[in-house]
DNA sequence: TAGACCATGTAACATGTTACATGATTTG
DNA sequence: CAAATCATGTAACATGTTACATGGTCTA
């Protein structure tokens, strides 16, 4: 429920066509909800048909010819009622902690390379995120709107730094289990294994 | 591709029916890979269709009638491929940002309503996570799979600490902001607007 | 024996992903 | 004018969500 929000705030940022909007979905809005160009002109289809947009008048027609959107008031509307409206945090879904925890069944063959290139990955986002702090956010500025933005902004800078620190304690911890590393995985995958790995948290109740 | 190899390793970890399934991740795996039952049992479905899991022999038919499941070597040899087999981190949706960022553009109004709720979730889950730690995680164990599985547990403790202390954060700056806060909303939904509410991070290249 | 809950499932739909198609514009 | 790239889209599929259905077991 959340695309066609994220695109009626970046229109109502700026106007724009579709392949502008995929742009900025890969830099700013797309910081906390991606999007890829199919997805946009979906949803692009289904904001003018329900009235929130609708396609700037420049007489373009079909097929290969940019199409700029701005937002009408039923949008705005719909996006201030969207904005106000209690909800959920969503539950975390994080492939990398799943295969970790995998690995104290199956083994941790072929982890720590992907963990070292994550972060490397986090390490460049973070310095991007910087980058444009330093860049938008000089001190002194207060603006309402310019506040928000920073808040939002840091918290990708914190969520980096998280990940950053995490890796690195991760790293370390694998670098002390050294040889005792449990690095069997397919090597006994014949099955005769044992069932008795249960994991910790599961001895609740 | 996730969601097949967080039932494994759960089934690895001690095998289940799918109601227990569907507990357990409403506890520990849930955390990091949520998934309702219906999921679980289209999953289970599949996994066994394709001899990566079989349903423990204890002569129960149809419906109504729990059936337990286990790991075959099949599916012990593609959970170890999927763990150690490189992915890129999966780009972050997280729909209170995004609202943030609109409050910028439409207004705050109700917004610091829901941050507190927020917060209050989030601390309850960092509670939580530090209970399961005191009970699982007293200092000195460290078999390999206990050391993998409490970094697992210290990722949540520390995202949560993140939400926390970001909510704070917000929260503060909100206060700050008083009067001069944009309430504004539905109040001009009449389209008037401006249009120039372009965003700082937009302004790349 | 009626109602609550346990356990497994079906169906319909919404959202997200991957692969490909098509016309327009630019550039060598 | 051929090739690359820009810009908008279609189609098929995978995943996730919501609502509901069905039979079994326990308890007042």
């Amino acid at each position: 429920m959340s695309l066609p929000h994220a695109i009626l705030t970046a229109l109502l940022e700026k106007p724009s066509s579709g392949l502008e909007l995929t742009r900025r979905f890969d830099r700013s809005i797309g910081y906390f909800w991606s999007a890829t160009h199919q997805q946009i002109y979906r949803e692009l289809g289904r904001l003018e048909a329900e009235g929130h947009i609708r396609a700037l008048p420049a007489e373009q027609p079909a097929r290969g010819q940019r199409k700029s959107y701005e937002v009408l008031p039923a949008g705005r509307a719909e996006l201030a009622r969207w904005t106000a409206a209690p909800q959920d945090p969503r539950p975390h879904r994080d492939p990398l902690l799943l295969r970790l925890r995998a690995s104290a069944v199956v083994g941790t063959a072929g982890l720590r390379e992907d963990l070292l290139r994550h972060l490397d990955l986090h390490r460049r986002q973070l310095a991007e995120y910087e980058e444009i702090r330093r860049r938008d956010f000089p001190p002194g500025r207060d603006a309402p709107e310019d506040r928000l933005r920073h808040l939002v902004l840091r918290a990708g800078i914190d969520l980096e730094t998280f990940w950053t620190q995490w890796l690195d304690r991760a790293l370390a911890e694998f670098d002390e289990m050294g040889e005792a590393q449990v690095t069997d995985g397919a090597g006994r995958a014949d099955g005769a294994g044992d069932t008795s790995a249960r994991a910790p948290e599961d001895s609740a109740s």
